[in-house]
DNA sequence: GCAGCGCCTTGACCTGCATCAAGAAATGGC
DNA sequence: GCCATTTCTTGATGCAGGTCAAGGCGCTGC
């Protein structure tokens, strides 16, 4: 059985977190950061301290924006806590969802916050949320005095693009059914906590399409 | 406007490369390698010739398979000439190309290549083909000699997930005609140097709908 | 020169999903 | 608890692109 790959990151364990008394805050909001980090590279304790000293937290509550089209894309945000997702919406007026990140997962406009382009994606939340953001200047430094971030990177990069090949593939290949089931099977919990509608614009079909098959589905 | 984002790499100019002399073959054979590293990171002399020394040249006749589904993909290639492509067959015994690499681009199965499963994809040449070949044990002791290389390769992936994404949204979003319109004029070189029925699985249509756009196309 | 094959075109018909329209359920604010 | 909004369902109809089938054109090899 082939490890999963998520798009811009892997999927971490978050039941302890959620426990964890509020005097562990601190602690907790990285805890899910460096495990992810740790699970790649190798960092010394030092190491670890420095990369944590890069990361802004910040809270947005559900359907508040983090990103709006047009503007720059002055971070990569790592998600602690909630759901958000980016998207587009095409010349036909038409919302596409391109990403969904739970706990555990990275998202930002990785063309914008590259090139310092305006972005062509929205940000928002679709549950309250709880992020770590990570500022341009910031990772360049970052990068400087933990080189083995950039090998961090790296991989979260490839196995991401690994991710969306496959997804690509399967959107040319599989019927609106399939995609659907796949999608279910891979992600669970993004089926359970995401709206149906936003989950018919992930996939490429109409909310009506993914409710005759969801009928379709139960009646066998 | 801006810079174009090739999937795995970018498009260097070969005017140069295809009027040098002979003897300068072992020269030209690099030099697309390098300036495609320069382009992204600086690399002292020394630095360049160490690169070098990881690479192992290959030569492929049209059709040839570079790699073959279920075996493990043991590298990534740089294409100094030719045109190759990696293409998955799905259950319905459809073929997908996944991606065109000409020169200057690079062409591999990553998820393969990284995790030494067996690859899912083939990929072959369209065209008789000049390749560089970088191993994993190369690249590994690569990334250890020159660090600045984790760097380029890190860039090259973010530069690919970008492209990959818009293909992907372009790909739920546009009609059968956008697609090809859009690949004409983002790749013209592609459409001229490939057949058309290897495009058309490329864009996730039928050779006979891609033959009826381009008659409708023409007309106008 | 022509046989054979790979590639492209054209026509007739079919189908999966979109579109449009109208409610029904669920959710949330106060 | 009740109204507003958001989300989901269901039905009727349309169309982009797929499927199947046949034929043409231009290589390449002998």
């Amino acid at each position: 059985m082939r490890p999963q790959l998520h798009p811009l990151s892997f999927k971490g364990s978050i039941d302890k977190l959620q426990q964890s008394a509020p005097y562990m805050k601190e602690d907790t909001t990285f805890q899910l950061l460096l495990s992810s980090i740790n699970e790649k590279v190798r960092l010394t304790e030092t190491e670890m301290q420095v990369c944590k000293s890069f990361f802004t937290p910040k809270k947005l509550l559900k359907k508040q924006l983090l990103l709006q089209h047009q503007e720059v894309c002055h971070f990569i945000a790592f998600v602690v806590q909630g759901i958000l997702r980016s998207y587009t919406v095409d010349a036909k007026g038409n919302e596409h969802v391109v990403q969904f990140a739970l706990e555990g997962w990275w998202i930002s406009d990785n063309y914008s916050f590259l090139t310092g382009e305006p972005s062509t994606y929205n940000i928002d939340a679709l549950e309250d949320a709880e992020l770590l953001l990570l500022s341009r200047p910031a990772m360049d430094e970052l990068l400087l005095k933990v080189p083995a971030m950039e090998r961090y990177f790296r991989i979260l990069m490839q196995n991401s693009l690994v991710a969306l090949q496959r997804r690509l593939v399967g959107s040319l290949s599989y019927t609106a059914e399939e995609k659907y089931t796949n999608l279910i099977r891979t992600y669970p919990d993004i089926a359970q906590r995401v709206p149906q509608h936003q989950i018919a614009s992930y996939l490429g079909i109409k909310p009506e399409t993914l409710s005759r098959i969801r009928k379709q589905l139960t009646s066998r």
